[in-house]
Parts: C-alpha cells; sequence; structure tokens
DNA sequence: TAAAAGGTGGGAGATTGTGGGAAAATGAGG
DNA sequence: CCTCATTTTCCCACAATCTCCCACCTTTTA
C-alpha cells in the first residue's frame, strides 16, 4: 500500500529516488505509464499486469481493441530500480508529465503517482475540493 | 512482451535497430507486415506461425480463404536482425507505411509496431483518448 | 554525540546508435 | 553463358549514452 507525498530532485541523468518505504514493493520491477492527468503512474509489476490484463479483456471491438492495446503498451515502461533505489524516467514520459528538476511522488493505493511538483499542488487543491464535498455527501446519508 | 515507444533514426540503406531489451525475444526471426493503421507489424516467428495457424484454420470458404492468404502472405516479409541488432525494411512496407528518415517503434503486447514519427504522434492520441474513456468506463462498476 | 540511514552527485566501464567499407549476391545486357 | 553494375549483407569502428558502483554530506535516531 502507498501512502503519503514525497519531494525530490531529479539529477542530470533523470533518476528519481524511490522513497525507502516503497522500494521493497517495487523490488520485482516497475511498470511506468502516463496517467489520466498529466502525471505518471508507478504500478509494481504484478500489479500493473492484472490491470493490463483486466483492460484488454473487457469486451470491445477489435478496431478498439487494437488502439487500447497500443495505448497500454507502447505508452508504458517497464523498468527496474537501481543499487541506490533510483528509476531513471524515460524520456517520453517525462515530457508527458512535464517534470524538469523537480518531482513529488505521491502514494495513491495500489500505485505510484510521479507529478510535476505545480501541477501536483495544484491538483491536490482540487483533488481535496472534491473530496471533501464527496465525504460530505455521503455523510448526509 | 513488447513495452514502450522508441525513436531511431534509418540510415540510408534502410536499416532500422531494435530496441536492446526486445533482441533476445526476435533472434529467431521476425516476420514484417502491413499494419491495419499505416504502420508495420513486426511479430517474432513463432508468434506469427501462431497468427497464420489460427487465421487459416478459422472456417471461411476456401475462395476466401485463397484471398486471405494472398493478402497475408504475399505481403508479408519474413527477415533476421544483423549483427548490430538492425533490421532493413523492405521498400514496399516503408512506402506503405511512409517511413522515410525516422521512425517510431511501439510496443504492442505480442509485437512491435514501426511507425512513421508524424502518424505516430496523432495515432497515439487516439488511442490514449479511447482507452481513457474505456478505463473510466470500467471504473463506473 | 555517535551511528545509521537517506538524498545527491559523479566516475568508469559497458552498451548502444549510427555510419561506412568490403565482400557476397543479384540482375541486366550482351 | 559470361561480364559488369548495382544492390544487399556482413562486419568493423567510433562517439555518445547508459548503467552500475562508489562516495560524500545531511538528516534522523538511538
Amino acid at each position: 500500500m502507498f501512502f503519503g507525498e514525497f519531494e525530490y530532485k531529479i539529477d542530470e541523468k533523470g533518476r528519481v529516488p524511490i522513497p525507502p518505504r516503497f522500494r521493497r514493493e517495487l523490488k520485482e520491477g516497475v511498470v511506468l505509464a502516463p496517467g489520466i492527468e498529466k502525471c505518471i503512474n508507478a504500478y509494481p509489476l504484478a500489479e500493473w499486469k492484472k490491470l493490463a490484463a483486466t483492460l484488454t479483456s473487457s469486451s470491445v471491438t477489435p478496431a478498439k481493441l487494437r488502439r487500447l492495446n497500443r495505448a497500454i503498451f507502447a505508452t508504458a515502461f517497464s523498468i527496474t530500480i537501481d543499487g541506490q533505489g533510483r528509476i531513471a524516467l524515460p524520456t517520453p514520459l517525462r515530457e508527458y508529465a512535464e517534470i524538469v528538476d523537480e518531482v513529488v511522488v505521491a502514494g495513491a493505493n495500489t500505485y505510484l503517482e510521479l507529478w510535476n511538483e505545480v501541477h501536483w499542488e495544484s491538483e491536490k487543491a482540487i483533488s481535496q475540493e472534491q473530496a471533501w464535498q464527496i465525504i460530505e455527501s455521503l455523510e448526509r446519508h
């Protein structure tokens, strides 16, 4: 389970530290994929495989399935963490999430999210606002 | 499993590097065939054989099967990767996919796709949009 | 206050992208 | 059937990049 938020610098080689408490869970491999909101999702390998299997088995037309496959596999990168507990961000994903020299690593239950620090702040504000609204509406029942 | 997207130059002899992590999977041979969306599909030999077997064993009329065979096998090329990990693109396929001097090699689970870099960008945008719609509709349950 | 742990940087060797040359194969024309 | 020109294939080379490892310094913890 992934919790909390952590801020790191990216070094000139494009490496991002993984918070130490998460390293064991990601030892077997990490899959990086673009998130719907301009960020990078980092899944433990096993978790990602489950996700991919669920998606590709959904009943859609062959043309849609090809596109789905493309979106899922072509945009994802399978990598490992180095001896220092860091991962190297592939250039396409780094550009997509607009991560330059600082990054926020945020836990999201079953996976991690990597954010440009500015985008993170605004997204967090929005998320929190909405979350409280959702909680309130739930409590009303 | 084929993952990620990689951009390469094509040299004047029409050779394309295969991303190093995929070379072992393609050591036994590669079959190139035109993709439905203006790209080239690159299958590991074994994968291709499975695909071909599936097609020819499907229950279609002999006339249709002949056409199918013609379409599939006449347009496909069986090649190998050279000592430097490159493949030479046959001219007809190269023209079909409009690949000139840059190429995007994209993973698609069981095979690779080779794209003109401009076409790839637009196709990727379409694919991702569609994928996210599907993902959101699945999450709604 | 000492020791351990974690963030950050950098060096060296290995790997890879890219170009080019020579040998082999192919095809055309005589 | 032979010869020559063109294309293809195989191999070598080099520069740039990447990966692995070591090291230092700051922060946290006992």
